[in-house]
Formats: C-alpha cells, sequence, structure tokens
DNA sequence: CTAGGAAACTGACCGTGGTCATTTTTAGGA
DNA sequence: TCCTAAAAATGACCACGGTCAGTTTCCTAG
C-alpha cells in the first residue's frame, strides 16, 4: 500500500499556505518573500521546498485557488446572451487577473501549463475559462459559422489581449473593457 | 551644450553587447549570465549596470534588434493575400518569437511597454507587426466590414494565443501554424 | 516496548542579479 | 602642460531563490 502521509506533513504544508495568504494579504503577491514566510510560519527555509517545488509553485496554488472561487460565482449568473452581458459576467475574473502586473505575467507564463510536466491549477483555471464560455456562446445570439468552441478560443485570445494593453504604457487612454468590447463585437457577431 | 558622451562609454557598451552576442550565439539567450559577459567584455559588474538598467534591459535591446532585422526581411516580400500566405509570411517571425521559452516569455513581458516608463524595442516590434499586418489586410481578400487596424490586432491576438499552445503540454498534437490557419480563416474570411 | 528504517525537517551554503561608496579616467579651460 | 569637476569604472557587498548533507521525528514490525 501507499506509505501514508503523516499528519505532520499536512500540518505544516497548511501553516505554510496559511502564513503565505497572510502575507499576501497584507503586502500583495509580488512581495511574497519566501524568508518572511518560513518564519511566519517557523519552519526552515529548506522545508519549504519540500512542500513546493519552487516559489512558482506556491503562487500556481494560491492564484489557482482564488481564481477557481472567482470562476464559482461568475457560473451562478444567468449564461449571457449579448457582448456587453459576457464582459460584465466575466469582470471579476479579468480585474482579479490585472490586479498586479505579477499576478498577469504568472497567469500568463502557467496558462498553458509550465513547460515542465503536468498542467497545474492555473491551466485548469484556463480550461475552466475557455469551457464556460463556450457552453454560454452556444447558446448565446452569435455567429453560428464556426464553432462555439473557436469562437471561445478567440474570446479568451481578446480578452489576454485586452488585458496586456491595460499594462501598455502605449494605450493607456482606452479602457480594457471598451477594447474588448469592440474586439468581441467584431468576432462574435452574426454574419449576415 | 549637451556633455559629450566620452569615446570610452561607446566602446564599452559597444564591448558589452559582443560579449552578450557572443554568449548567446553559443549557449542562447536563457543562459547568459551578466558575470560572464562582463568578464568577457573586461569590465566589472557594476559597469554592466551603468550601461543597462538591468539583464532584461539587455535583453530586450538584443532581442528587439534580431527582431527588427526579421521584420526587414519579412516586409520585403510581396504582400500577401490569403491567409496561408499570411501565415507563410509572417513564418520567420513566429519562428524566432518561439525558439526558446524564454525569448517568449520576455517578448510578451516587454509587448506594451515595461510597466514602467517609455516604449522600448520590444514593444516597438509589436506595433510594427500590428502595421505591418495592418497594410497587408487593406488590400488582401479579407472581410471588410470591420477596419484593417481592427483585423491586424485580431491577427496579433491570435498569433500569440497560437504561439502559446507552442508551449502547453495540452494542445502538443496540434502544431501552431494549423492551430494558426484555423483561428485565422474564421476572424478574417469575408462574411458572405 | 523497542529498534531501525523512512519521512520530514534543518540551516549553512551557493548562484546570480543588482547596489553604491570609492577610485580612476577623461576632457577642456587657464 | 597642469588642474579640476564631471563622467565612468570598480568590486565588495546585499537580497533572495534554491540546494543538500546531516539531524530529528515518526511509524510500524517484531
Amino acid at each position: 500500500m501507499q506509505k501514508a502521509v503523516q499528519k505532520r506533513t499536512l500540518r505544516t504544508r497548511a501553516r505554510l499556505l496559511a502564513a503565505s495568504e497572510e502575507v499576501i494579504h497584507r503586502e500583495g503577491y509580488e512581495a511574497l518573500r519566501v524568508e518572511e514566510v518560513v518564519k511566519a510560519a517557523g519552519v526552515a527555509k529548506g522545508t519549504f521546498f519540500a512542500h513546493f517545488r519552487d516559489k512558482d509553485a506556491l503562487m500556481e496554488i494560491l492564484i489557482g485557488e482564488r481564481l477557481s472561487s472567482i470562476f464559482d460565482q461568475v457560473e451562478a449568473n444567468l449564461p449571457p446572451k449579448t457582448v456587453p452581458e459576457l464582459i460584465r459576467v466575466l469582470k471579476p475574473i479579468h480585474s482579479f487577473m490585472t490586479s498586479e502586473r505579477y499576478v498577469f505575467d504568472l497567469l500568463i507564463r502557467y496558462s498553458g501549463a509550465a513547460a515542465v510536466a503536468e498542467i497545474g491549477p492555473i491551466a485548469h483555471c484556463f480550461e475552466r475559462y475557455f469551457r464556460v464560455v463556450e457552453n454560454w456562446l452556444t447558446y448565446a445570439d452569435v455567429r453560428k459559422d464556426v464553432s462555439a468552441d473557436l469562437l471561445a478560443e478567440g474570446v479568451q485570445a481578446f480578452a489576454i489581449q485586452a488585458m496586456s494593453l491595460k499594462f501598455c504604457a502605449l494605450h493607456e487612454a482606452q479602457s480594457f473593457e471598451d477594447k474588448l468590447e469592440i474586439y468581441l463585437e467584431a468576432w462574435l457577431t452574426p454574419a449576415t
């Protein structure tokens, strides 16, 4: 049988996660320092890396969890039928994704599963984004000459483009949501 | 009058750039170490940072230059008229962008001008991408119900999406170019 | 209850990017 | 040619993520 995980392990892991969340709550994601976390959790630095491959792995878990809970709320909404409704309903997700430059960069970097090995929590969230939008689009008032899943991929691509622009010195004039609406109207409007 | 830049400054900078290029040529972008560069250039570490804000700033210059020269070649082509032609003509650019994960990440991170201040060489390249595609699309056989500049932004968004997928464990089956062609056919085909 | 092997933990140490007070070099006016 | 102020270069130092040989704790077979 599988060697059982010691209770101690779970306790230590929980302490590390709690300490991390506390730091992030106080100072934001970007400011998190491993040293600070282990001090707050009362463990040695090496222990941190026995529990998480690296700092990014911890971040992926924390950001993934947060994003996942936002998805839960978003999915509770009635399916949007129009582009403005779609944007409004997705707003909490996009807001979190662009809440910190650090968060956005990490999301993008992990959006397609880290270069290495298996798919992580952030990649799962991007898949979920895709799946949710696809379902919505199946019954929304949008073009039907291309499949809903292709449309959904496009929505994701345009959302990322619009979010990048938010961090861009060049396009600061136009707001993220105006930009996204223009994109999505062009992408989703039924061909007449 | 402006205090003239000392000749020494230009010489040192040139040495640093040459040393960097040499290292990158030998070992790739990711492997570049500042220590190695300064040793090869025969200067102290502090000097490096007097010439470049940080390591990323050097990378931006080198990658930007390389990308820029690829654009020069690409622009020498006849304007593409169809989606497959468009993809074929852009191929050298996309190939370089995805040549190393490190390069792709850095490009994305700087695509919209670093969070701070003024627009850098990489952001210029992304603007150039946009402008070039826009010009092509103006005379290509594509939908005309939305403006060429919006179409061009979409092409960029889809290209980035397709490139991300290249680094994604999930979608490895489908090739970058097949994916991009599907996207662009749906995005650019004239509404009938 | 005990022994001993495995799992968990430790902290000194390393690699690497980046800083800054100090020293060296440059250039041009007397 | 010499003097001097500004520009450039230096290298010891720091911050921070990550490693690993050694130590402690836990669990279970006997």
